[in-house]
Formats: structure tokens, sequence, C-alpha cells
DNA sequence: TAAATAATAATAAACATTTAGTATTCAAGT
DNA sequence: ACTTGAATACTAAATGTTTATTATTATTTA
């Protein structure tokens, strides 16, 4: 998700430097249920450096210290615009963060192709859903299910009932944009 | 959250393999919202055998193939019931599955013991959504917060407020067996 | 103006997880 | 008896995250 993150901060604002990164998840609020660790950010620039998903833009000098400013490049907005399909397609249930990273970064996809992966993530959570009812009556008839597991699993259940219904409104939206 | 599964398993249910662990996961259903895979249960059990929370209690032979039986020490023990009281600490927004974890292994702490935990994890919750609020606020005095930002709070505020019911629910259950 | 504090910028090492296997044994069918 | 597929048991390497810390520069405060 780190990774999405950065990639699609670089995407939407330029060139910046991790502690710029930082600065900017604070000011939009992403941190507050991102969680990403400053040291994650340095890493992940990195990793995509090696991998020309971004390259080194400028080495700011400043007086003794220097900061490394990093752009996102071409195969790096394409393996972007791929990663934030998926991540609409993921399952948000018990793992919202990476929905929450998607609607983040919404208008750099186009409209149809998230309303699909949104269709993706709805028939997986009905296949999550449905697998557990399944898993849990073969249980029962063994034996009964004991009372803290089905406070998991109705809490479970609960979660993707709010989610279906998230995604049900967030198609409802981006219907009406078309 | 994988220390505290194998640790709990291996408290409940006595020495195992690591290949054990996984089936009884399965068979508890914890497999459905836990997603560990069998890579981690091997890591976590060698950490673990360092750290002398386990022991390598059998070698079984069969053939040319042996099997690794670690059972759970004293010192392991008293691990797994600090690690499952803090599952019960940590808020479940967004990350709920140290306390489903907790909740599998709950007849191996003391009531009160939850009770007090359930608490701090609820003030931890109010408190993240006390945050966002704020933050929200102040942010939207400088400018129009986008509509798919919003999305995202109104989100996680729903899962505030499900999550201290499913506290609330925890904790009256937890005083009638008192 | 000196000292203390906060903000900036990043790194190393420890820790944890995931992917993608390998190799053996067992069971069932032919 | 032989093959084939499933179950068993585990591992290596790559990948990702967290904790703790370092060092510099900028800003306050005494």
């Amino acid at each position: 998700m780190t990774r999405v993150m950065v990639l699609g901060l670089l995407s939407q604002y330029g060139p910046m430097s991790g502690y710029e990164i930082q600065q900017k998840m604070q000011s939009a609020q992403t941190d507050k249920w991102a969680y990403v660790q400053p040291a994650s950010i340095y890493h992940a620039l990195k990793k995509l450096d090696k991998e020309q998903f971004v390259i080194l833009d400028t080495l700011e000098q400043t007086g003794n210290r220097s900061k490394a400013i990093y752009s996102i490049t071409e195969k790096g907005k394409m393996e972007f615009e791929r990663l934030l399909i998926k991540s609409f397609e993921k399952s948000s249930v018990i793992f919202p963060t990476a929905l929450y990273t998607a609607l983040t970064f919404m208008e750099n996809a186009n409209t149809k192709e998230i309303l699909k992966a949104l269709d993706t993530q709805k028939q997986i959570i009905e296949k999550i859903c449905e697998d557990m009812k399944i898993g849990q009556e073969e249980k029962s008839q063994i034996m009964e299910i004991p009372q803290n597991v089905m406070m998991i699993f109705n809490n479970i259940y609960a979660q993707c009932e709010m989610q279906l219904k998230f995604i049900a409104d967030m198609k409802k939206e981006l219907k009406l944009n078309i």
C-alpha cells in the first residue's frame, strides 16, 4: 500500500522528497488511517528507484545536508494505474486501507474501470461471506460453535454488509458523474 | 499477530508441529480471517524458540523426513498472556485481527483484565474518532474537503461506531459470566 | 547571543511476511 | 507392482515494515 501511496502522491503533486511525502500525507489526512512509517517511505522510494518507477530528480544541498527529490517515471505512472485498479478490487473487509488509498487517488483512474473493479470486489466479499457461512454450517454439524467464535463471525458479517453498502454507494456516486 | 496465534494454539492444544498448527487454524476457522501463511508459522516458531517462549519437544522421524514438535514454555505462557491483553487493548478499527485473535483465546485471560483492556480500547477508538473530527474541521476551514476524502472519513466513522457497539456487547456478555 | 528546542532528512538493523518453491510420504486406482 | 495425485513438512530468498537512532538546520526563549 505504501507503494501506491508514494506513487500516487508523486503523480499528483509532482517531484518530492521522502520528507515532503510525509507532510503531504499529513495535510491530506491520509496519515489518519494509513499509518505509513517514515522509514517505509524511504524504503519504498529506493525500491521504486531500482525498478525505474521513480527517478532521482534533484539532490538539493542545504549546507551539510542533502535532500533527495524523486519524480515518477512514465513506467511508474503505468504501474501506479495498475495498482490503483487492483486496490479497488481487493476486499476492504478486515483490510480496508487498500480501498481508502484507491479512493484517495480515484481521479487518476477511468470511471468505467473503477466500476468494474468495484464489482469484482463486491463478488470477492460475497464469496468470502458465503465460504464463511458454509464453513460455519459444516462445523456446527460436528460440534457446537463456541460463543466467542460466533462473535467473531458475526462481526465479520456485519463488516461485510457495511462494506457492500459502501461499495454500492460509491457506485451510485460514480454513475452520476459519467 | 502470528505470535499470539501460535502461542495460543500451543497453549490450548499442547505440543504441535508447524503443520499441525496450520490444521488447527483451519479446523478452528481462524484461517478465515487471520490469513497466516505457512511460512509465517515456521518463522514464528523459530523466533519463539530463540527467545525461549517455546522449546523443541520432539523430532519425529518418518523415514527420511523429520517433524519438529514444539511446546510452549512457562516463559512463553506469560508472554502469551501479556500479548493477549494487549490484543484486547488495540483498536479493532481498520485492523480487527488482533481483537479476533484475543477473542479466540479469551478463556486464557482473567475476565476483569479483559474488561479493563476493552475499556482501554474503547477510549483509544474514541480518541481516534475525535482526532479525525478535529483534523477534518481544521481542514474544512482552509479548503473544501473533496468528496472522496469525505467518503473515507465516513466509512471510518461507521467502523468506529460498529466496533464500539461490538465492544459494548462483549462487555455485557463478560459481565454476565462473572 | 547562547542554549534549548523543534523541525528536517534520512539510515541501519531488527523484525515480520510473502512468494514460490522442494522433497518426502501416503493412498488410491490400474 | 506401479503410477499418479494428494497430503505432509518445511525452507530460501525476496520483500516489506518497524524501531530506534543520528545528524543537521532552523527557531525560540532566557
